[in-house]
RNA sequence: GCCCCCGUAGCUCAGCGGAUAGAGCAGGUGCCUUCUAAGCACUUGGCCGCAGGUUCGAGUCCUGCCGGGGGCGCCA
């Protein structure tokens, strides 16, 4: 259960102490030690330091390597270059290292010392509305920020503000409690098909009558008042809305094999109670002002097109609450009773703006402080393989279940291909794993901020830089652990390294670094892109040494220590992200 | 008009101020009597949108321009 300092850290930290023994005026330089083509790892930090110290870059280097005492982690030094610093490890050191990690059910990776509590705010489907690719990316995302901060060692609170409230149900409510038996099931077991279903057929009959008949639209309209009023007959059908609902949505995300529990749903209903207050807050401390009639917050660099600034509407000049008053709301619930230090919000880039206004009044009003940080992790635009936004041919929205769906089906014909020793039950498994794992992947391997072209033959093809890669890879390792018979998994340190041995296993060391700083970043495609690079390293490797016939008994066992931890690691990244390492594929 | 994001190989994308800019796909050439070929090795392909600036050093930082997308009072 202990942390391991990664090779890196370590040669770090000789550095800066052979810098500060050959430099004393330099004081605590850093070293910039980093991963490098022409050695382990290369030092820039010495010609920055030449430069201040008016010294010649490649005598002071000489001189900081000299200082650096004899050890048994650095192998060579050699100045390079106008001044770089070549640096590599021994192989010894490669093995001790990853064998303290294998011996620690954490692969070694400490917890981070700063860590807090972040509420974090994602997967937010609406009530009475069928959930399309916009809705995914907030849960794939959301849910891999989730498992990878608490990995750290975050307290994380998730909350799904799941669009449960507003005027649209005003219309749903009159026509419900005026054809009672819509909702009405035939058996106890209600799928989340049929419940969508159920709604869409129920949201397009109140939406014809609500725009054909004006006397139910005014009936219609009442309903909205009473709504927000707190009319027990009208929230107890409203209730009826968000059950269906819930219903399908978890059905979803079981088929997106994402673990959403209950009390982390409290959509935009939950903070109804604290609207008025939030509103006479920001008034009586005069950060929103009426203007129009509306309560308003203004900025200085916010301006419309005609030149005038764009307020933040908190609330509106009929009395009713926008969803800013929702969102501030939230901020103090998050903040006063969550007792949150970081509010994350996964939410649409075109959102920024709204988030931005939202962030500063929450500042200004003293919600937010230099305590309690709001960041907004703002996702691109889902588009089809045109550039254009993601559609049907027919121009529709693409029902994520549908989408899904053809994920699961194509990989599943592909599993079945490739499936030597597979159960129908096990094709139609690792099928799940497989297509649900491709779209995940394919999400989290880019840069959150852009838009994001939703290619599904690309993603389903299998081949290259996909999920299937990494689980692949995993799924030869299981193999060969499977087959090793007596042999078992140890850590050699006297032998020496074939080269893909020695990259793998530095790959490997590097893991827990790479973890912070995508916590640190929320930046998930950093660990997408450091396994797709363990899994490339491990087939390299898997092709240029034999592990079960090895030369010799140590060296099985040694390369089987590689194989288990570099599995381990793969298993840890993996689920981070939210994506299954089936056994055997 | 202002603000935000993006511009890197034919396509989809990585790239922390450091040396010769990397993957995948697509194209070309090899490799399954050897632990899973959903793989491996090699290979073709780049004025990193343009122009200035800062720096010992710029795809990366700053400024301006060009091109694409998005946002900008009572929808979320």
């Amino acid at each position: 259960m202990a942390s391991v300092p990664s090779l890196a850290s370590t040669v770090q930290q000789r550095l800066a102490e052979g810098l500060s023994a050959a430099l004393p005026e330099a004081g605590s330089a850093d070293p910039l030690l980093r991963r490098s083509d022409r050695a382990d790892f290369q030092a820039n930090g010495i010609l920055a330091l030449a430069k201040q110290l008016k010294g010649n870059p490649r005598e002071l280097a000489a001189k900081v390597v000299g200082a650096i005492p004899a050890n048994d982690v650095l192998g060579e030094i050699e100045v390079s270059g106008p001044g770089f610093l070549n640096i590599t490890v021994t192989d010894a050191a490669i093995v001790r290292t990853l064998a303290a990690r294998a011996a620690d059910d954490r692969l070694g990776v400490p917890f981070n010392e700063s860590a807090g509590t972040t509420v974090i705010d994602y997967a937010q489907p609406n009530v009475a509305k069928e959930m399309h690719v916009g809705h995914l990316r907030s849960a794939v995302i959301g849910a891999a920020m989730v498992e990878i901060l608490e990995f750290t060692g975050e307290k994380v609170v998730r909350r799904h503000h799941i669009g449960d409230w507003g005027t649209q149900f005003g219309m749903l409510i009159q026509y419900l409690e005026e054809h009672p038996h819509e909702l009405d099931h035939k058996d106890a077991e209600v799928t989340g098909e049929e419940a969508m279903s159920n709604l869409d057929r129920l949201y397009k009959a109140a939406r014809r009558l609500f725009d054909a008949d004006e006397e139910f639209k005014t009936r219609a309209r009442r309903r909205v008042v009473d709504l927000q009023a707190g009319d027990p007959g009208t929230l107890a059908t409203w209730q009826r809305f968000v059950d269906e609902s819930k219903i399908y949505f978890f059905s979803v995300f079981e088929k997106l094999d994402m673990d959403i529990r209950d009390e982390d749903i409290v959509g935009e209903s939950g903070y109804n109670d604290m609207l008025n207050e939030t509103c006479r807050l920001l008034e009586e401390s005069g950060v929103a002002v009426r203007s129009e009639g509306a309560l308003c917050v203004f900025f200085d660099d916010i301006k419309g097109p005609d030149g005038n600034p764009t307020p933040l509407i908190v609330q509106k000049s009929d009395g009713g609450f926008g969803y800013a008053a929702t969102d501030l709301s939230a901020i103090r619930d998050r903040v006063q009773n969550l007792k949150a230090s970081t509010l994350l919000y996964v939410v649409d880039a075109r959102q920024a703006l709204h988030f931005r206004m939202v962030f500063e009044t929450a500042r200004r009003a003293g919600w937010l402080n230099e305590d309690v940080k709001a960041v907004q992790l703002a996702f691109g635009t889902v588009l089809g393989k045109d550039g254009k936004p993601f559609k049907t041919r027919e121009g529709e929205t693409v029902r994520l279940v549908d989408l899904l769906d053809e994920a699961i089906d194509r990989a599943s014909a592909v599993v079945r291909e490739k499936a030597q020793d597979l159960t129908e039950d096990e094709i139609a498994e690792r099928g799940a794993q497989v297509g649900i794992g491709a779209v995940k992947y394919a999400d989290l391997s880019t840069s959150a901020a852009r838009d994001y072209k939703f290619d599904l033959d690309q993603m389903v093809s299998l081949n290259g830089d996909t999920s299937v890669y990494l689980q692949y890879a995993y799924a030869r390792i299981q193999s060969i652990l499977r087959k090793a018979g007596d042999a078992k998994p140890a850590a050699h340190p006297e032998l020496a390294l074939a080269p893909s041995e020695r990259a793998l296993g530095l790959h490997l060391d590097a893991f827990g670094e790479l973890v912070a700083e995508t916590a640190a970043e929320y930046a998930p495609h950093k660990l997408a892109s450091y396994l797709y690079q363990l899994a490339s390293l491990y087939t390299t490797f898997y092709s240029e040494c034999p592990v079960l016939k090895a030369d010799t008994a140590e060296q099985v066992e040694n390369r089987l220590f590689l194989c288990e931890l570099t599995a381990r690691t793969l298993h840890r990244g993996m689920a981070l992200l939210g994506i299954r390492t089936p056994e055997r594929l």
